[in-house]
DNA sequence: GGGTCCT
DNA sequence: AGGACCCAACGCTTT
DNA sequence: AAAGCG
């Protein structure tokens, strides 16, 4: 019977969001509660430092104390070689004690301070309580008042926050490990009940509630530990946006709690080809909603949907008139149902409904059901306390939904319509009032659930009417003729109201006709009163033929819903053609599909066409196809014809046969680095996001688990390498590919190191030219060699080959030094300066942060979402000169540079810097 | 752009 | 097949 | 705590 699998379910929730929720730095500040507890302000002897970069960085804004030895530093402003700052950040990072247990304050002044205590997950476990205990001691003796926040602190890291409610202190633990979500249940537990009675969990839990943290359903679910089956059910009522298995499961005890009865599923209608007759047929409306299974207690209720997901939380409204009904009935009730948002008392289309459906904000939700209210239409009753009716005909259910629902029906849950025996009256009536159909159901019918049963018939009714054609879009690429008709209906005053445009149901001759029709009624300005917008070019006419047009319906703004070109209607004056405010034709079941894929004309796939070839064509096809990248891959691409580059017209199939062509080259750039997406799904000129996490990617893109942090959390990251992963990301709207200088099997080490030369609002491109030069001067100067190219902006990159093994500190650290000492020679050219204030206009940023573990540089030969699209092209250091121009080198032009000049990338980073003079360079500790 | 969850 | 909605980073610095 | 930066 249920034939619902939970597999499924678990595979959709199961990437728990904890760990992103704590990420994010609103969630976590929200919690800040300054009031009452807020430290004193002042400066505070600074005791300790703990920010997990700061060591390998080298940035210390702090005053440091070890082992209560002070060591009293700080970071210089500016270029930050202090040597001793980098002695010291060794002493710290070798120091056994230093990842241990740490206590300390927060440096004082404008932005207050506080004591922090931090554990690793060593000194985390509660086994002994020394943690917690020392936390708790800390606190009492006054040591203790404020806690670090946490969002440095990751992955192994315990958090702790403590906050005073008038003479009562509070704990509250905050993981960042998901594996532990269930133990800092536990310790929140124990803490907060341990400290001083009086305030119970679920108080706590309401007050972290507000604060938009989310809670781990544990903690709801313990408060209730004692109380009822059906309670706990209730307890356990999932979060708004809880979806998926728990709501099954909640849902599913509520209903075995409530009926004894395991099974869960609707049961379903059959489509139905003519209305059938007879007294044991019984005719109801099909409602334009939700449906649902209405599972109610004086506690609790749950509104399933078919999918088996709970809706309660969407809709409040309905959930209490359920609890309010069940109250009265003084029993347990299943009800089968409709959730239908009501207009002026009558049922409203399912669009009313559809913002609600996903909603998980409370705010939202309260909004809407304040606002409107839906209601559920009740129209089967299953389950009554204890007495299962499934197996009694529709007629005993119905009797029995009626007693219960006669005299208590309210506005949120009322009894559905039914009537025995004329079903074209009800049809009729269907058509009159604009119902979605009518569903005949035999009276003599037990409830069958997860049935498409033959006793329950859905009887559609067709919109049909006629419109006049007003215009046409062109058509895309091989369709012939005619894109859509642009269809309208004149109102009242004689205006031409447009209605919607119908592309389907031509055959190829139906197009051919219709465009013979409307050639000589071509006139140059849209007859519409109001001119539509259309995806393509749009063609006037003056308005006199006119089709007739089957639609499933209105839609909310005026218009068809999936219309279909029926037929001509050479009887009819266009200017009779009105809207028929509730379309009537007969129904007839003689509608043959006619809609019609786009025939391929001319070019047909062929194993020898090459990729770069197949995308031209799927682009001069439509956009949309399938691109054989080998013998067992291939690629779903879409809207190829998309421009990208607005000024340009380069579009994004354009970008992706770029690829292709530079394949050879650029994938070995790729190879096996983790890449960061920026995406720009609507081209240069729209909003960009960037992108780490990749999963659910087709066959043939490559993904590995990546731990960006080294916390353990890995997250699938798309690996360059193949051109499969390269194209795909181009179909996400990725424009330029931007790998880690990492490759994945040894993310802490780096394979290069690299120099972004950023020239400043009022730096001609020559002065990055001299600052490159510099640059040069010093690895001249000291035996090491680099790469060079354009950034593809409007910079330059110079990037260092490592040798195997680098780690990603050494990187960064060389990179520090390089550009420190060209910042420092040419102090007017050069900055390292990362703020933009503190930036000269005319100076040239020399970046060296990127080469922090994870973050990225446009690789070589990367398109940039520039205008022009300009490559980052590699370039011979002989190429540096002040008549350099970086703009000529574009996605156009780089295919014939490459045959002229070959893969200068390859040449100048095949050879890793001499492992002796890096040694040179090295610090001494 | 893609997945989900409704129709 | 269509529509609405939601989601798609991060580490570090400065104020 | 919030904003700036790449």
């Amino acid at each position: 019977m249920a034939k619902r699998t939970t597999t499924k379910k678990t595979a959709r929730t199961a990437p728990p969001a904890a760990l992103g929720e704590y990420r994010r730095k609103r969630d976590f500040t929200k919690t800040a509660e300054p009031s009452g507890d807020a430290p004193a302000r002042g400066s505070r002897r600074l005791r300790f430092v703990v920010q997990k970069h700061a060591a390998s960085a080298l940035h210390f804004d702090f005053r440091l104390e070890i082992d209560g030895v002070m060591k009293s530093w700080a970071v210089p402003k500016g270029p930050s070689l202090d040597p001793k700052v980098k002695r010291l950040a060794m002493e710290v990072e070798d120091h056994p004690v230093s990842y241990n247990t740490f206590e300390g304050t927060i440096p004082g002044g404008q932005y207050g301070g506080g004591t922090v205590m931090l554990w690793d997950r060593g000194t985390y476990e509660p086994a002994d309580g020394s943690s917690v205990d020392a936390l708790r001691e800390g606190y009492a003796a006054g040591k203790l008042d404020f806690v670090l926040q946490g969002e440095r602190l990751r992955g192994a890291w315990a958090l702790v926050r403590t906050r005073k409610v008038g003479s009562r202190q509070q704990w509250l633990l905050i993981k960042r490990d998901d594996a532990h979500a269930d133990r800092e249940a536990d310790i929140v537990a124990d803490e907060t009940t341990s400290i001083d009675s009086g305030r119970t969990m679920d108080e706590i839990a309401g007050g972290a509630r507000k604060r938009a943290v989310k809670e781990p359903a544990k903690k709801a679910a313990k408060k209730t530990a004692k109380k009822t089956a059906v309670k706990k059910v209730a307890a356990e009522e999932p979060k708004p946006n809880a979806r998926g298995v728990r709501a099954v499961r909640a849902a599913d005890r509520l209903w075995k709690a409530a009926t004894g009865m395991p099974v869960l599923e609707p049961m379903y209608a059959s489509v139905g080809t003519a209305v059938p007759e007879g007294d044991d047929w019984t005719f109801e409306p099909k409602y334009d909603g939700v449906r649902v299974l209405a599972l109610a207690t004086a506690d609790a209720a749950q509104l399933v949907t078919r999918n088996g997901n709970d809706k309660a939380a969407q809709f409040p409204e309905i959930v209490d008139a359920l609890r309010a009904l069940a109250r009265q009935a003084r029993r347990a009730l299943v009800l089968d149902g409709e959730i239908v948002a009501l207009v002026d008392g009558r049922p409203a289309r399912f669009q009313a409904l559809q913002g609600r459906m996903h909603l998980g904000d409370a705010t939202g939700i309260a909004g809407h059901a304040a606002d409107a209210p839906a209601t559920l239409v009740a129209f089967d009753l299953l389950h009554a306390g204890d007495d299962s009716l499934l197996d009694q005909p529709w007629t005993a259910r119905r009797a029995r939904l009626e007693r219960l629902l006669g005299k208590r029906a309210t506005e949120r849950v009322q009894l559905g319509e039914t009537v025995t025996g004329d079903g074209a009256a009800m049809v009729a009536r269907a058509r009159a009032q604009g119902w979605e159909g009518v569903i005949a159901k035999r009276t003599d019918a037990p409830y069958t659930p997860g049935q498409r049963a033959r006793h329950w018939l859905k009887l559609k009714v067709e919109h049909r009417q006629e419109f006049v054609v007003g215009g046409y879009t062109e058509p895309r690429n091989s369709r012939e003729h005619i894109g859509a008709l642009l269809l309208g209906y004149y109102d009242g005053d004689g205006r031409l109201v447009y209605a919607g445009h119908a592309g389907g149901g031509f055959t190829r001759e139906g197009l051919r006709d219709m465009a013979r029709r409307l050639a000589p009624l071509a006139r140059r300005t849209s007859p519409f009163a109001e001119p539509p917008r259309t995806n393509e070019p749009a063609h006037w006419v003056r308005p006199s033929v006119v089709v007739e047009i089957k639609f499933i319906e209105w839609t909310e703004d005026q218009r068809l819903r999936q219309p279909i070109f029926v037929g001509v209607r050479d009887d009819k004056p266009a200017a009779s053609v009105r809207r028929e405010a509730e379309s009537v034709q007969e129904v007839e079941a003689t509608v043959k599909k006619t809609a019609k894929k786009t025939v391929v004309k001319g070019a047909t796939s062929n194993a020898k066409e090459s990729v770069v070839e197949q995308l031209a064509r799927i682009e001069a096809e439509g956009g949309d196809g399938v691109v054989r990248l080998g013998p067992r891959t291939s690629l779903d691409v879409t809207n190829l014809d998309k421009v990208y580059f607005p000024d340009d017209g380069i579009t994004k199939g354009d970008v992706m046969r770029y690829y292709a062509t530079v394949a050879p080259h650029v994938l070995p750039v790729l190879a096996d680095r983790p890449l960061v997406l920026r995406r720009f799904p609507n081209g240069i000129g729209g909003k960009a996001f960037y992108q780490h996490r990749a999963d659910n990617v087709p066959a043939g893109v490559r993904t590995e688990p990546v731990d960006a942090d080294g916390d353990g959390q890995s997250v699938p990251f798309l690996v360059g390498g193949d051109l499969a992963t390269v194209l795909y990301s181009v179909q996400l709207g990725a424009i330029s590919v931007d790998p880690w200088h990492s490759r994945v099997g040894a993310l802490d080490t780096a394979d290069y190191t690299i120099l972004d030369l950023d020239p400043g609002p009022k730096a001609p491109f020559a002065r990055v030219v001299d600052v490159a030069r510099w640059i040069k001067g010093e690895l001249d100067a000291l035996g090491l060699h680099a790469a060079l190219k354009t950034s593809g902006s409007t910079g330059l990159h110079i990037a260092l080959p490592l040798p195997a093994g680098t780690k990603a500190d050494s990187a960064l650290l060389l990179a520090e030094l390089i550009a420190t000492r060209v910042a420092t020679a040419h102090p007017k050219e050069a900055t390292i300066e990362r703020s933009l204030r503190a930036r000269s206009a005319g100076a040239v940023y020399v970046d060296y942060l990127q080469n922090i573990p994870g973050k990225t540089v446009a690789g070589a030969y990367a398109v940039r979402a520039r205008p022009r699209a300009t490559v980052s092209t590699p370039l011979a250091w002989e190429e540096l000169d002040d008549a350099l121009d970086p703009a000529a080198f574009t996605l156009r032009t780089v295919p014939a540079r490459l045959e002229q000049v070959g893969d200068l990338w390859r040449a100048a980073m095949r050879k890793p810097n001499p492992m002796r003079a890096l040694r040179a360079l090295a610090p001494t500790p």
